[in-house]
RNA sequence: UGUCCGAUGGUGUAACUGGCAACACGUCUGAUUUUGGUUCAGAAGAGUCUAGGUUCGAUCCCUAGUCGGACAACCA
């Protein structure tokens, strides 16, 4: 964290976000205020995207001494809902930002929006128009063809006046008109052309319930709510550049306060889908257990899976931002998450995939407690004991029969270490009439304990184990990523669910764990020595504890091994 | 014959605003290590999309082209 800062301090280059902030500091734009916003519609959950977002609007404003609100863009009763607000703020929250007392929500200015859109109106810029859906949309042209104006355009203001009035008091059905920009139909930019302003929905609204039958559309209500809060710099994803001139027209006309709309590009995380509307679509068909499904990119999917909000934040301050394309390797993110788990998490045996151990030389009933360290990144974090007896579990991938070269873990006749306790050498391989493996009859040197260790005995390979009359049943719950493809949505005319990794979830019932475990609490993360970082997920119960893998250590043997 | 945006190692971002390209991830060596982790030392890898122009000098400025992206919801 310290280096982070340090890096931070040290660095002087600005991104081109900051540039602009400079640069408005130097002519007084903005008085060097800095005040943004991070403006969530509430009809999803957050995802790494919207915290790369987050960072950015919060992070710019701790970087000038500015502020940042939390504003909710509710302007679509039908899809929005309050449980996604409280899921929102909790996940903003949790990624270490405060809103403190500002938390807005558009619906807060309908009242607002509705007296500046009367006023376009009396200004003679903004008409309501009869005509439906499929006919405003067949005029308006494409690209490369200039739309055609409506036959209600030219209404008098007096007349539009009224019939917005009528709109507003539901005098009319679902559809049957529309408030629309005046400004031009032949604009090469097709938001230009008339677009409309409001509409007529007859539902429910999570705040304002039935209060209004007409709601403002996002190219309306953003650039108000931005007006009325002040805001400086509206940062905004690239798709919406095109929508600027919109942006800037309404405040113009309406003569208030205008912040500057910057747009930056998305994160894009291979290995991975980033829209809401795929996401939910996974949630929906059950593909995924649900939107804080540890293999989902959701904020509420990576903190069930283990991540920090340090190592969000941090993830999101080394990708930067630009504005052209980008897939940012999802290995960055697990660098991410490791680089902070390795300082902060003790670490503790576990054996995933068990083989019995047998010490024949060790005394039968015998149990002796040994001392291991908790952390060797954290000396504070001090020692702990486990017990260690004469049947002990290790891992299934810790021996071999017919090991190849360079494998130095146990294999008959060969020698480990047994982390913190005693070196030990393979006898005899006891298998069943299947030819599979029952159990492992093994020496152990006395005099090898580890820290009084005079046995002279020199072995290359340190393996984790798990005293077998003290061990602990656990589930263990092991990710990989959910699609197989680096862009699941960009493979030519295939559906990204098909691309999705059938063994991305793999379900470990019975791996067993030091007893010391049996006291770790929801949400506990830890080392699981040689294995990876591990978390206790919601799913636990007394009887059962259940662990998340968040990911794995780097493993140079694997890696070896598909050379 | 639309408008707008973009282009720097495999990936992502820099280059103090014109002085022959840096950092991180990844990859590869080696050392240390009772985690094949961590840490440490080191290496390879781009001459900045192309062609012109301005300039003593261009990743940076200009022009044209190429390639990529966004835009035609009463979604945001």
């Amino acid at each position: 964290m310290d280096k982070e800062k340090d890096h931070l301090a040290l660095t002087n280059s600005l991104n081109f976000i900051e540039q602009i902030v400079e640069d408005h500091n130097t002519n007084g734009r903005f008085e060097k205020r800095v005040h943004t916003r991070f403006p969530p519609e509430p009809n999803g959950y957050l995802h790494i995207g919207h915290a790369k977002s987050i960072c950015l609007n919060f992070g710019l404003a701790q970087r000038f001494h500015g502020l940042t609100n939390l504003r909710f863009d509710d302007t679509n009763p039908e899809t929005e809902e309050a449980e996604y607000v409280e899921a929102i703020e909790q996940d903003v929250k949790w990624l270490g930002f405060s809103w403190d007392e500002r938390k807005f929500f558009a619906s807060d200015y309908f009242e607002q929006m509705y007296a500046y859109a009367s006023q376009l109106i009396r200004d003679g810029k903004a008409y309501v128009d009869d005509q439906t859906a499929e006919e405003i949309s067949a005029t308006r042209g494409t690209p490369t063809v200039p739309g055609k104006e409506s036959p209600f355009r030219n209404r008098s203001v007096e007349e539009n006046l009224a019939l917005f009035e009528q709109m507003k008091q539901g005098k009319f059905q679902e559809g049957a008109k529309v408030l629309r920009a005046k400004i031009d139909m032949a604009s090469p930019n097709m938001h230009m052309r008339d677009p409309v302003l409001y509409r007529i929905k007859k539902a429910a609204h999570h705040r304002t319930g039935n209060a209004w039958c007409i709601y403002p559309m996002y190219d309306f209500a953003h650039c108000i709510s931005d007006s009325i809060e002040r805001i400086t710099h509206s940062i905004c994803t690239l798709e919406f550049e095109v929508h600027r001139p919109l942006y800037d027209w309404i405040l113009e006309s309406l003569g208030v306060y205008q912040p500057q709309q910057i747009e930056f590009a998305r994160l894009n995380l291979s290995y991975t889908v980033m829209s809401k509307r795929k996401l939910l679509q996974l949630v929906n068909e059950k593909l995924v257990s649900g939107w804080d499904d540890p293999r989902m990119p959701t904020i509420s999917g990576l903190r069930r899976r283990g991540y920090t909000p340090e190592s969000i934040r941090n993830f999101a301050h080394r990708i930067g931002v630009a504005k052209r394309d980008n897939l940012i390797d999802v290995a960055l993110l697990e660098f991410s998450v490791r680089e902070h788990l390795n300082q902060v998490c003790s670490r503790v045996m576990a054996v995933l995939n068990p083989i019995k151990v047998v010490i024949t030389n060790y005394p039968e009933g015998k149990t002796e407690m040994l001392t291991t360290e908790n952390n060797p990144e954290d000396p504070q974090a001090g020692h702990r004991e486990i017990p260690f007896g004469r049947e002990i579990w290790i891992e299934q991938d810790d021996f071999m029969e017919n090991p190849p070269k360079g494998y130095f873990r146990l294999s008959p006749q060969g020698m480990v270490r047994l982390k913190s306790a005693y070196i030990i050498q393979c006898q005899e391989v006891v298998k069943d009439a299947q030819g599979q493996i029952q159990e492992l009859k093994c020496l152990y040197f006395e005099n090898s304990k580890s820290g009084a260790d005079t046995s002279g005995l020199k072995v290359k390979g340190t393996i984790h184990w798990v005293s077998a009359a003290e061990a602990v049943d656990a589930e263990v719950r092991l990710y990989d990523r959910l699609f197989t493809v680096e862009e699941p949505d960009k493979q030519e005319d295939k559906d990204y669910k098909e691309f999705i990794n059938p063994a991305s979830l793999v379900v470990l019932p019975h791996c067993k764990i030091e007893p010391s475990l049996r006291q770790a609490k929801l949400g506990e993360r830890f080392q699981f020595q040689r294995l990876g970082y591990f978390c206790v997920d919601k799913d636990s119960s007394p009887q059962q504890l259940v662990f998340n893998k968040t990911v794995g250590l780097k493993d140079s043997w694997a890696k070896e091994q598909k050379k």
